[in-house]
DNA sequence: GCGGCAGCCACGCTTACTTCA
DNA sequence: GATGAAGTAAGCGTGGCTGCC
């Protein structure tokens, strides 16, 4: 079963496959580095304290795939032999199993929700009602969406990541499920998206320690190595260059002795008349690449 | 204007169940 | 066939936001 839905689900749990999720990122990478990974949608909410992603062309209701026949046998259950007839009947007669689960909602809770009048919250109680009669054990059966009913919910989720009261109800008919159920597969759809960015960000970050780690012993490594040089001068002196680089008495910067004058026998006063001193790109001072290595060795995110 | 309350929503955590190796 | 891991639908508690009184 998992082959369909990996390739269904799964896919769009990489980074930036779905248009309107942005999951929580990490703040490592310059910003114009990343400009298609914006603030996790989830905490841009709107005024009326739902979400604002499906502000701006995803507010419409429109259906995404009209043509599916929302009476025909799942094929999961098809192939997998496992929902019987009896149980999409159930389903299709308003007393699935699905919400089975006799039970508990709180007292406060259920009392909100009976005064509210929420079109699906009743419809939750009645279901619960005909479950608590039909299976008074409490068990609670699941019943797999089909594929395409997946699919639709993931090209919903594509889209938008949060739904408007208004998707809710359309996916719901279109798809023929209820509305509470199409809620639940995005609540949990987000956790899965967050799940996935918060594997993904974890590697990336042991990825970043190990090369830091590797830069931090080179560094380490280099200047164990000038220490020693400062610390032995005939050393120093005899090595025919010790190093290619020296530093500047006077600007304490950096250079090349073949270039500029004897470190032996600094020239500040000669050095300085370099006209273009001043003009030095760093790279010409660096005590090498200037590239931040530190950055070329942090894994780029794909 | 401020505080209390209710309603709504989304999230995190968890459970129960399904599927697969 | 039994079993454990992974995936997933759903339940529950909670916090934030908003509107009303």
């Amino acid at each position: 079963m998992m082959m369909m839905e990996k390739e269904d689900l799964a896919l769009s749990l990489g980074l930036n496959t779905s248009t309107n999720y942005f999951p929580p990122r990490l703040s490592l990478m310059a910003p114009s580095s990343s400009p298609s990974w914006p603030m996790p949608s989830h905490r841009l909410l709107g005024p009326s304290g739902g979400s604002i992603s499906n502000v701006g062309g995803a507010g419409e209701t429109r259906p995404l795939l009209t043509m599916i026949d929302v009476n025909r046998a799942p094929s999961v259950a098809a192939t997998a032999g496992k929902v019987s007839e009896e149980e999409e009947e159930e389903e299709e007669g308003g007393a699935s199993s699905l919400n089975s689960a006799v039970s508990s909602v709180g007292g406060k809770r259920a009392e909100r929700h009976a005064l509210a009048g929420d079109d699906h919250d009743a419809e939750r109680a009645c279901f619960r009602v005909v479950s608590d009669e039909e299976d008074g054990e409490g068990s609670r059966k699941k019943l797999r969406l089909s594929k395409d009913q997946s699919a639709v919910l993931e090209e919903s989720f594509k889209k938008h990541s949060t739904l408007n009261p208004k998707q809710k109800l359309a996916l719901a008919e279109q798809l023929n499920l209820r509305p509470r159920q199409v809620e639940v597969w995005f609540q949990n759809r987000r956790a899965r998206t967050k799940l996935k960015q918060t594997e993904v960000d974890c590697e990336f970050l042991k990825k970043c320690c190990e090369s830091l780690t590797e830069e931090n012993r080179r560094l380490q490594k280099e200047v164990q190595e000038l220490r020693a040089l400062k610390l032995s001068p005939q050393l120093y002196m005899q090595m025919t260059p010790p190093t290619t680089l020296t530093m500047c008495p006077s600007c304490e910067r950096v250079s090349n002795p073949a270039t500029t004058s004897s470190p032996a026998n600094p020239q500040p006063s000669e050095h300085h008349q370099y006209s273009n001193h001043n003009r030095q790109t760093a790279a010409s001072w660096a005590p090498f690449p200037l590239e931040p290595l530190f950055l070329d060795s942090i894994p780029q995110r794909s």
